[in-house]
DNA sequence: GCATCATGCCGGATGACATCGACCGCCGCC
DNA sequence: GGCGGCGGTCGATGTCATCCGGCATGATGC
């Protein structure tokens, strides 16, 4: 659906969000209204879900990441997934095959913060955990093509 | 470190990078040219990483998410650690503790695309896949308390 | 083959916006 | 009590986004 224009503006908006559009404009070669008929457009039909930030957790005080498989106890399921979306400290959570229901990723403050989470779902669903130690790969766009 | 006005700045900023200064101004009750001071200090110290765009990979042509556990084969890790890194429908990834060395996200075109990136490491990791089926919670922020 | 229409683009005018400089008030410090 | 730095406001200026009218192109129907 996308053209290689679009793409462009996907590449370069991922970059940097808030680049004016002039400046899109020229770096595509199109006019400044034109772009802006594209990103509405790009908005409209949902490629593009926000304008949004990214944030350094650590600097928030979160210098410490899990991420958490977490397989709800039966008949446990969609009270864990309720109790899942609760949980503030739980960034990120897809649903998905196999033994493990949840895979979820965990902003905590320090390792007694991750015992006391764990802790509120233990009678209501198994969990294994594994800390983050790197991330060898940050968030970044799969291939345009 | 961030006071309660860059909090709420940046909740504002989560939710649309592109809304003006100005906007912003009058939410915190402050003048533009403050606002336009406090994010360029939240930026230059690195709590803010980058202004970018939020994409929906269905729409873009990936219609299938993987989560997948990777463990190198002994005496393989950064040789993996290097594939990964070079895989470009690898979105996300993390290095953990435990047993599964790396948690990685795949963006997938369809089942067969899994197939094949799943193969091109087969001999130097073994993988544990689960399909993403839902997902409860798409990325969000941590409290900012 | 031609008229018609929809689509995507441009250019210029207008109004909104960000940025810059000058100035002010508050607070901690000597 | 005077001083300096920090964080703020205000107003002027230049940049920018948006709106509007018009144009080229390609598809549709007669």
């Amino acid at each position: 659906m996308p053209d290689d224009i679009d793409r462009r503006l996907l590449t370069l908006l991922t970059a940097n969000a808030r680049l004016p559009l002039k400046e899109l404009a020229a770096q595509v070669g199109l006019s400044s209204p034109s772009v802006s008929d594209r990103l509405r457009r790009l908005e409209e039909q949902g490629l593009i879900r926000a304008f949004t930030v990214e944030i350094d957790p650590a600097q928030l005080g979160y210098t410490l990441q899990a991420i958490v498989r977490i397989r709800p106890l039966p008949g446990r399921l969609h009270l864990v997934q309720r109790l899942i979306e609760e949980i503030p400290e739980i960034t990120e959570c897809d649903k998905v095959t196999g033994d493990d229901c949840f895979i979820a990723r965990l902003m905590l403050r320090d390792i007694s913060h991750l015992d006391r989470i764990l802790d509120s779902i233990a009678d209501k669903a198994e969990t294994s955990t594994a800390i983050v130690k790197a991330q060898p790969v940050l968030r970044r766009l799969p291939p345009l093509a």
